[in-house]
DNA sequence: CTAAAACCTGACGCTAACGTCAGAGGCAAG
DNA sequence: CTTGCCTCTGACGTTAGCGTCAGGTTTTAG
């Protein structure tokens, strides 16, 4: 059931996309300039988008949260778009599944900190 | 048991301090320079640091880990130093937890996608 | 037809926590 | 004394993901 049906699809441009995805419309250009996104183009030179391009972007925003960088996620885009991985790609994906995990351990202890100051100058203002 | 006692503290130079804690020289200036750490000078004009700068200098580092700004910490270490708090200083104290709780969630969001493509591309190679 | 709204391509600005010189002084050892 | 390591004060460079004009074209609403 893959839509590889030419069925006219329909187009957006970058405005409802980047609304659609809750980023500013700068956001997106700039994706595509990292080549994280790819759009056609009118005649009169506007890019005009899929509407997959508003869960992607959601996707990279998401991406971004987690600290991966552009660079990166154009690296294993791949990895979504095809399914195919090969070795270089999969250790990509662990490395930063394990930095994001350390990394949320982190927060995790500085949260902690955190909240034994609140309890303190909650009981002892 | 507070060492009000001025029995003659052992003061270390940055050198120690950087390394002791993990960071580099130029990070302990910076500290300085925003605020975050005090030192005391040598007559020819090197600093010198009590050795409980060490921790607070991780204790920093902790707070950077965890988003926090230089500036933010500044406006809370008085919640350490002295356990008194006022009402503002309290309400930043809950914003910055309710912040890193909610990175947190971001970050896990984006932890268990990633788990989600390492599965796929492990049992389908 | 016309005005507003949306889009285009540069291109500079911004922030935060440092890195990285450059040039000069300070300090214990041999 | 001098070798070598540590420290000092500026001060500019870096990185990433955009924000923000500027100046011009295009699409849409009425």
């Amino acid at each position: 059931m893959t839509v590889t049906e030419a069925a006219a699809e329909r187009l957006v441009r970058i405005g409802e996309v980047a609304r659609g995805a809750g980023v500013s419309v700068r956001a997106v250009r700039y994706y595509e300039q990292q080549g994280l996104l790819v759009a056609e183009r009118s005649p009169s030179g506007q890019r005009l988008y899929r509407q997959d391009a508003v869960p992607l972007v959601r996707f990279f925003q998401q991406m971004f949260a987690a600290g991966l960088t552009s660079r990166r996620i154009t690296d294993l885009l791949p990895c979504w778009d095809s399914g195919h991985t090969d070795a270089g790609q999969r250790a990509m994906l662990r490395a930063e599944r394990d930095r994001i995990q350390t990394k949320i351990d982190d927060m995790q202890a500085a949260l902690d900190r955190l909240d034994e100051v609140i309890a303190i100058t909650d009981t002892h203002p």
